[in-house]
DNA sequence: TCATAACGTGTTATAACATAACACTATCAG
DNA sequence: CTGATAGTGTTATGTTATAACACGTTATGA
């Protein structure tokens, strides 16, 4: 059976952005992007980052084919991990380790080594700035050995859920 | 920590401590914790233990699970994983989300939340402690959000990788 | 113009990682 | 003795990710 992935919470840091403004911005910011960069942001890669950033939550990979197969593409892994690496590597989207699954960035103008604030039971995330987060790298260099990429992933409950458990 | 001689540099950090006396320290270390909480280190854990402290590198669960094989126990998947869950509750193993494989613990009486090194290209990991990484968690608490685990992992090419590359 | 290389998408098959569900034994408290 | 708990074992299955190859389109450039 397939695991779910569902939340309605209100947590600051989880919604206090205006998704709307969200979802417009990002289309708008990933076109730009790719056209002052040259890539083809193509019909499929258009449509798994829509799809990721329809809800702004974390996504499975075949969650995300499923969803292209409903919008009339194909649904084989391959489709969606190969768009998922290309959209990751120009930083439109992330992976969420601790879940297997992948969000859209919440601010992919910002150059950044995303954290992630993870709710282990309503699943929400949340992508928190380095200095907002309380989180700090003082060293991007440890003993010479050069940083290329960090993961940074807070797991915890939200006070939603916490209010709720305790009710 | 680091070394600068000669345009050369010397990453520490992967090899800084006696590996023989961490093998009999890491099991003697077990053994009082086990015995003090009441808890039972069974031949399975013991073996299970032993084979992740031996070379003290990450390993894959079917890994482990062959080890376990060539070493007479049984080797269907549920055995790994439920001794790897038990020896990462207590703290002795933890799992390199990047990796999808587990490592002993470098420092198992210090209560701590681990950062690891990772080098991509011989996947040496290191554990090293959240403050000498010079990373902070300045705030466990974010906007109310209690943090009830964090994984910090930062990936990249240890010197020696590095040297062998340029050469 | 015609190779040819690079890219994007598609397919099938399979690898790699992880858990569900149930069985059996040993131990131990009441 | 009885029932609960813990530890190990088994089979089967679920979940996540990649390999390998096919095919059309679009640049590059002899
Ligand atoms: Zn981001
Ligand atoms: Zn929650
Ligand atoms: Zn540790
Ligand atoms: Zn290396």
């Amino acid at each position: 059976m397939t695991k779910k992935r569902e939340g309605k919470t209100t947590s600051k840091i989880f919604d206090d952005h205006d998704h709307g403004m969200c979802f417009d911005d990002a289309i708008e910011q990933i076109e730009n992007y790719f056209l002052k960069k040259n890539l083809q942001f193509t019909p499929l890669r258009r449509k798994v980052f829509e799809i990721l950033i329809r809800d702004h939550k974390p996504l499975g990979a075949y969650e995300i084919l499923e969803a292209l197969g409903r919008d009339g593409f194909s649904s084989s892994p391959p489709i969606a991990y190969r768009v998922l690496d290309f959209l990751m590597e120009h930083g439109f989207v992330h992976k969420i380790q601790g879940l297997n699954a992948f969000i859209a960035c919440s601010n992919p103008n910002h150059s950044h080594s995303p954290a992630f604030v993870i709710c282990r039971k309503c699943e929400k995330v949340a992508e928190v700035d380095e200095k907002k987060s309380g989180i700090s790298f003082a060293s991007p260099n440890i003993d010479n050995f050069e940083v290329e990429k960090t993961t940074v992933e807070m797991t915890g409950v939200c006070t939603t859920c916490s209010r709720a458990a305790t009710i």
